[in-house]
DNA sequence: CGGGATATGTGGGGCAGCGCACATAGGGCT
DNA sequence: AGCCCTATGTGCGCTGCCCCACATATCCCG
């Protein structure tokens, strides 16, 4: 499962121009990320940016009554440490690992200087902070007015996107606390899509056997993000988009098999 | 009414370095902005980016069922259009008038050429765009968790910081628009402010009478705002303060005079 | 100075999600 | 193999806000 990881399975990184790219990979620094750890802390000094491969990464905002919630998501798809680069030299937010894996990290002098250059990079960079303003936005949006299962629903989907498998190592409590709610109503509506047969999912795990299920049940918000995302980073949504593709493709292989010995509960 | 006005009134315009402030004010034209005016629609194209003045505008999203919210403010301490300088040409979100007035606008091209200069500007914006994104996740997390009370107090002081006088004219249903709620409930809220004496209000006019009053309800959400601000952005801040100051001074007279006669309905 | 459009007040019924308090079950560990 | 920690299921009552329907008040305008 620890496959040898490249800086180009970060499609951010991998749309760079060769030189970009080539100045910068000698200080890739390969780090594994575990559920769980805190690579930010509300307020803290950044030290690295951090551009994940395998793992998922968590922009999160906790409140004083200790209530929190997601304000959004880094995946291969992108970078954690954009407010280093807007001037300011700490994060409001909290960032925490929520899937396992790896990735690569960038000293902040370096990332800046890169960012100072005016290159493409900066670009880059700009582009994709202004595809998360997108998805902050549409979550505060979707906080207000969608329902948990629809909003359980766009929040599976973005997180597949960003994996090689259809299958998540996360609690209920964990999603619960993604996305703002209570534990409980994750195991409802958790329920009601594994009725469904969308999801399945035992004591941690939870594993997607039908894609355009959560298509169907999802509110705007899921593709509106993911439109202006390509829109705006066309190169790092297409290679996303490959990548997903592949990797579908020997799922329904396996999804296949196994459906002939009945896999629903 | 129509006091005539200048480019520094804008704080964010006003924080500009004279060299650079200089090469752009003979740009810099004069807008009036009326209650409602669309400055950007979703997916419109930006021709201008705007610094209010004695007007504020506020960023609304606008979902497929018709509900909307707002997902930031802009007035006088900042900038309508950072979506320009991140590179999309177009807002996902729209754009609208909340509060009348006036301010300046400048053609897209030039504040594009500015901002690439990378020097005072850059950097200004660059903070703006953090503190901006600052406040959509904590919209965004405020939606989740707080009340309509404290949602409306803490809308009711950013709208305030950004005014001269202590009075909105504003609808309720104006207001249920802007925090995605029904207007039903507004009149409620709003109701038990102004039996408490906090604020007082009549048709379309809402005059904040006891500003601490709103300090003591709201969540912690203003103040997490205005403090990523103030340390994103001192100079802007401290201009805005000032202004607040200066006019609360003058409202504070009024408050003394007219509260002699019973102003309490 | 009287309409008439528009803003505000009020009430009832409903539902989604919360908080709490348990019961049950998985599965890693010794 | 058995134990125990932790994840999940379930059932309350409660609250905040929604949706709908209509009564009243205001003020703008001719």
């Amino acid at each position: 499962m620890r496959a040898p990881q490249s800086p180009n399975q970060n499609h951010l990184l991998a749309a760079l121009p060769a030189a970009e790219f080539e100045r910068l990979a000698p200080h890739l620094e390969p780090v594994e990320m575990r559920l769980g750890d805190v690579l930010y802390e509300s307020g803290g000094l950044l030290q690295h940016v951090y551009f994940p491969t395998t793992a998922i990464l968590s922009l999160h905002y906790v409140m004083e009554n200790g209530s929190s919630s997601e304000i959004a998501g880094v995946g291969n798809e992108g970078m954690l440490g954009i407010s280093l680069l807007m001037g300011g030299n700490t994060t409001p937010s909290r960032a925490v690992v929520q899937t396992g894996g790896q990735g690569y990290r960038l000293k902040s002098q370096l990332m800046l200087e890169e960012f100072k250059r005016a290159g493409a990079m900066q670009q880059l960079m700009l582009r994709y902070t202004q595809a998360l303003i997108t998805q902050m936005s549409q979550t505060a949006a979707c906080n207000r007015h969608h329902s948990l299962v629809q909003q359980l629903c766009r929040w599976l989907l973005l997180t597949l996107d960003r994996m090689p498998t259809n299958e998540l190592i996360m609690t209920q409590e964990l999603v619960a606390s993604m996305l703002g709610v209570r534990r409980e109503g994750v195991t409802e509506a958790a329920g009601n899509l594994q009725q469904a047969g969308v999801i399945s999912y035992r004591r941690g795990h939870i594993t997607v056997l039908n894609r355009s299920g959560l298509e169907s049940q999802v509110c705007e918000c899921y593709a509106v993000v993911k439109k202006e995302f390509a829109r705006l980073l066309p190169e790092v949504s297409r290679r996303q988009d490959m990548f997903r593709q592949s990797h579908n493709a020997q799922l329904d292989a396996v999804v296949r098999t196994s459906s002939r010995s009945g896999s629903r509960k």
